[in-house]
DNA sequence: ATCAAAATTATTCAATTGTATAACAATGAG
DNA sequence: CTCATTGTTATACAATTGAATAATTTTGAT
């Protein structure tokens, strides 16, 4: 019997490669489901591998929170980025994408509670999850203050940063508790949501991120140079 | 050598005691680390007992989650219920021990989020998290409504609901990321945070929850045959 | 075309896992 | 005091685990 043939990929490919074996694994068959052998076998590659790319499995799951960890955000940061328009629509966009496809994905909540429950005990989770969360407070910080300033809100670092704080708690929450989806309510009601409870929680007039249409009209006297360019 | 001596216990009592070692194994070792074996050891008895009592140890473990489930809404519950005073005091009660000792703690938020993370694969995970989500939303709601009429706000039924989707978002995230105390504030902001949260939230006056002096003379047109008991 | 380097496979190993079964002893009824 | 009940212990077992080692094949440099 021959052995299998292969080829030999660069150390980036595999790697990622067996990263996202990992995160495929894990989300399907949790934790204690989730072998080296079925990772492997999810990456097309033999056991071995593991070893000589990541030293140990523990390792190999420590960068693939990292690499989860990164991609969410990464996604949460370009919706706002791409987003043209006022800085209320920014905002509200960052808020709404949170709360819809592909970020708000059960899977995605089930893979990050699982490597949340891992952050006491390895340091290494931990400073990951550090990491993601001070990218995620600081992204919320840039995106709240024009929208303060443009409503002549008080807009110190510190009023911010409770802010961003606040509001990430509320994101975080409904993120999860939406995803997990018990069927209590629909979930396409949450940007709705979330962008009206964020409205009071910044003391927004109603309507400035929910409405952006109305929104523009009271914003005009303030930034009437911008023009919004219409979605093809 | 002779045999361990022991001690017939009733059921109920037994059962509990593997349920605590397991929470305890859980919030110590990790999911990955709680064994039959060492679960077994904590209660102080031998690995037949699972079976014994559980059937498996799979069974066990859920019944683990629905009792840690029990155990923070009732005490969420019963730490409103023990306030007297106005019901912004009760809402402003509740809020706050959600954000402090003993409910917010890394230990729990921990085994809480390893929980989670096998509600999708499941079907009693799902049940169990279904149904104390579902009692939370219901507390709050309840707590919600009056402090809506004494306020004169809108109080529907609908209103009420997605205030409470709301506030419990805020309170799970900031309870978790507060737990996980990744160090980038001090927690001890957070039960203030929220009631401030709060009030914006559900549009009241500044002060209705954060300061319940202030609150109280504003209150008291409305309501004033009620009198605060001081604490002692 | 050759050959050394190293990426990958194949196999082995000891340890641990959850569960099943049999032996035992604590307990209460009579 | 006796004895059956059954809660509990002790042991066995097959399966799976993560990791280590050895064998082999691909690849690129010369």
């Amino acid at each position: 019997m021959s052995r299998k043939t292969f080829q030999r990929l660069s150390l980036d490919v595999r790697r990622r490669s067996l990263i996202e074996a990992t995160l495929t694994c894990i989300a399907r068959d949790g934790l204690h489901g989730a072998s080296v052998r079925r990772i492997t076998e999810e990456a097309g590659v033999t056991v071995g591998l593991v070893r000589h790319y990541f030293g140990s499995k523990d390792d190999m799951i420590r960068n693939a929170y990292a690499y989860l960890v990164g991609q969410l955000t990464a996604q949460a940061s370009e919706s706002a980025r791409a987003t043209e328009g006022t800085p209320e629509a920014k905002l509200a966009s960052f808020l709404r994408a949170n709360l819809t496809k592909p970020n708000m994905d059960e899977q995605t909540v089930s893979l990050w509670a699982t490597f949340i429950g891992r952050v006491r005990h390895d340091p290494d989770f931990a400073e990951i999850h550090r990491d993601g969360y001070r990218e995620f407070l600081n992204v919320l910080e840039t995106l709240i203050e024009p929208v303060l300033i443009d409503h002549g809100c008080p807009h110190s670092v510190a009023i911010c940063r409770n802010h961003a704080i606040a509001l990430n708690g509320l994101i975080d929450g409904l993120w999860m508790e939406g995803a997990l989806n018990s069927g209590l309510y629909a979930q396409d009601i949450l940007p709705d949501l979330i962008t009206g409870a964020a409205e009071r929680l910044l003391e927004l007039p109603a309507g400035a991120l929910s409405a952006p249409d109305i929104a523009l009209q009271s914003a005009r006297h303030q930034t009437h140079s911008e023009q919004q360019s219409k979605p093809s």
